[in-house]
DNA sequence: CCTGAATCTTTAGATTTTCTTTAGAATCCG
DNA sequence: CGGATTCTAAAGAAAATCTAAAGATTCAGG
């Protein structure tokens, strides 16, 4: 499950952030409105937490953006604001729940997988390209009736190339949004190749040596289906 | 894609030229306000990086003669005035996105491809010329079904070119343009010699013969299409 | 026109940068 | 502890870039 936080408090953001990743999920944060924009127009997430009170604009405003651009993304909106008719408003915009601060972290969480649960129901929600399907709560990765176990990095990797498919993605945003925030670069590039060589043979054994992953010299890498 | 930074602080202007010129973008730099009138008269950017504060007149003054030269260009302020009326009034002459000093080069990378993405969206992302087309993320080449590889440095060649096309261009500039202000001319032109006719050669061999650049004797290259 | 100096083209290979792959050390997790 | 995972380091492969030098072309002055 990938999981945007959108949360200008850092205290919140980092204890939310160290959460949720503990608990296998994907998660990425913005700090401000504009981060936030321009995370949901570049990138499909399936759950997006949203605190309305940001310093450079409501967050309220950001729901119309993620409704228009994924349909099965769910909306959270997290806030201080009890009252009745911002919580009537967010959801008319297209929000899925409303969570009033403060809250019990646990209780976000249930609320979330619920949420996701819902969602889920309704789309395919297994991720499928070529004869692969990936289960993406299991970290297993299908191909026709072989089963192909993926370690964390690899699950993540191979998740950030099949949301950005037939684009190419720079090392540093891999690092960025695989490794998170605190990539500091250079250090990392070298455990990048590392890990996109295990994704390669995997995905090369099972598929019977197709190559999704081609390298764009200079540039990057881009998945191809 | 293009891009111009208008900053006076030499140091800064250095640093991000470096930066961007690595992750293969085309990067020119004015220091003062009437440098930067001259380039934007003169020359397409695909994106505009302007500092406010410069030493003989306001940036702010400059929004207004890029956007009537041209609508596909996008704009974005950096500016160490953080007050919320310079943004909006950045914002209402129509600057598509702020940045506030001092500031990680990351993010404004980020925010650059963000906004780039946006205005591609609207206009042909595709440069086309003849039966050519570039795909810049990729720097592929295609000629009709055939698909032809640049190396960076042809890209950038290529993409200078056709910016200019049709007039003549001396080694000089495309050793300013294409490699960098670190042109210390002469050590230069056997490289752009050699890339030149690399270059040459990819077009040629995809057009069937063609001859788009073209020798101008001792002033230097003309690109027809 | 000749001819030589300047300019440009082309080739080959040296150098640098970037990427792949391997091996093993460190770390995490049950 | 012990196995799986992740990371570091380093060798070597591949690609891109640059250097150097030989050959071709242009042009100006005789």
């Amino acid at each position: 499950m990938k999981v945007l936080f959108i949360e200008d408090e850092p205290v919140l953001a980092d204890d939310m952030l160290e959460y949720f990743s503990s608990q296998g999920m994907l998660c990425e944060s913005a700090r401000t409105f504009t981060a936030a924009s321009e995370k949901i127009m570049n990138y499909a997430y399936d759950i997006i937490i949203v605190d309305i009170g940001l310093p450079d604009g409501s967050g309220m405003k950001l729901i119309p953006s993620v409704v228009t651009q994924n349909q099965d993304t769910g909306i959270m909106i997290v806030s201080a604001k009890a009252s009745l008719p911002d919580k009537l408003e967010g959801l008319r915009l297209g929000a899925d729940d409303y969570v009033t601060k403060p809250f019990y972290i646990e209780e976000l969480n249930a609320r979330m997988h619920a949420l996701y649960r819902r969602k889920a129901l309704k789309g395919t929600h297994r991720i499928v390209f070529d004869d692969f399907s990936i289960e993406p709560e299991l970290k297993v990765l299908y191909h026709q009736n072989t089963e192909i176990s993926l370690t964390k990095k690899e699950y993540q990797l191979l998740l950030y190339f099949i949301v950005n498919k037939e684009r190419v993605v720079s090392k540093a945003a891999i690092a960025e949004h695989v490794w998170g925030d605190y990539a500091d670069q250079l250090d990392n590039f070298d455990a990048i190749y590392v890990h996109l060589m295990n994704l390669r043979k995997k995905l090369s054994k099972a598929s019977g040596g197709k190559e999704y992953i081609s390298t764009v010299y200079g540039m990057g890498y881009k998945f191809n289906s």
